[in-house]
DNA sequence: TTGATAATTAGATATATATCTAATTATATA
DNA sequence: TATATAATTAGATATATATCTAATTATCAA
C-alpha cells in the first residue's frame, strides 16, 4: 500500500548503514563498503533495494557508480506520518 | 539499528490497513478483522509485530481484547526522518 | 459446570529476503 | 588488444516472514 517498499527498504540495518554513509555526500561502493562487514554483491543487491524505492540514485564515472541519497521520499514518508497522526480522531 | 522494527511492521499492507483501521479509535479484533481477508490467527500475529514495535497497545474487556494505534513512535520516527534530512550535508 | 464466543498459540508450509561465491559487464589503461 | 579495476548479475542457500488449519486459553452465560 502506502511507501511499502520503502519502509522495507528503511527496515534493514545494513541499508540503514548505507544511508548514513551517504548522509556525509555522495559516493563510490567502495566508501559504502568500508562501514559494512558484507561482500560487495550484496551490497550491489542493498543498494537496488534503495533505488527502487527511491532512497538514493547513482551515476557513473568512469568505472565507479557514485550513489546520492534522495530525501525527497522520506520528506514525504515524514509527511504522511505527520498527517496520519494528525487525522486520528482522538477520544475525548 | 534505529527503528528497524517499526519500518518493518510498517512495511506489510495488512498491518497498514489495520493501523487505518484503528485511526477511527480503539476496537476489537472482529472489527479489524472486517476489511482484512485473512485468517483470525494470522491477524492475531500482524498485532503481535505491531505491538512488539511499540504502534498499538491493546486492553482486554471481557472476551474481547481492544486494540489502540500508539502514535508516539510514528511521531519518533517522522522527527528522526526530519532531523536526518536536516542533517545532510548540501552541496555547493 | 457445560457450551459458546473471542482471541491467541502451535505447528506446518510456501514465499521472500539476505547472504555468499563465481561469472559477467563496463570502463580505463598499458 | 589484453589486463586490471569497479561494480552488477546469476545461481545457490539459509533464515525470516506471511499464511493456513487445528488446538488452546480466557471469559461469559445458561
Amino acid at each position: 500500500m502506502f511507501f511499502s517498499r520503502t519502509f522495507a527498504a528503511l527496515a534493514d540495518p545494513n541499508r540503514q548503514s548505507i544511508l548514513q554513509t551517504l548522509k556525509k555526500g555522495e559516493a563510490p561502493v567502495a566508501i559504502i563498503a568500508e562501514n559494512l562487514q558484507i561482500s560487495l554483491a550484496t551490497i550491489s543487491h542493498h543498494l537496488d533495494i534503495l533505488k527502487r524505492a527511491d532512497l538514493v540514485s547513482s551515476r557513473r564515472s568512469g568505472r565507479q557508480i557514485f550513489y546520492n541519497l534522495n530525501m525527497s521520499v522520506m520528506e514525504e514518508i515524514s509527511e504522511a506520518l505527520l498527517k496520519f497522526i494528525g487525522s486520528k480522531k482522538t477520544k475525548k
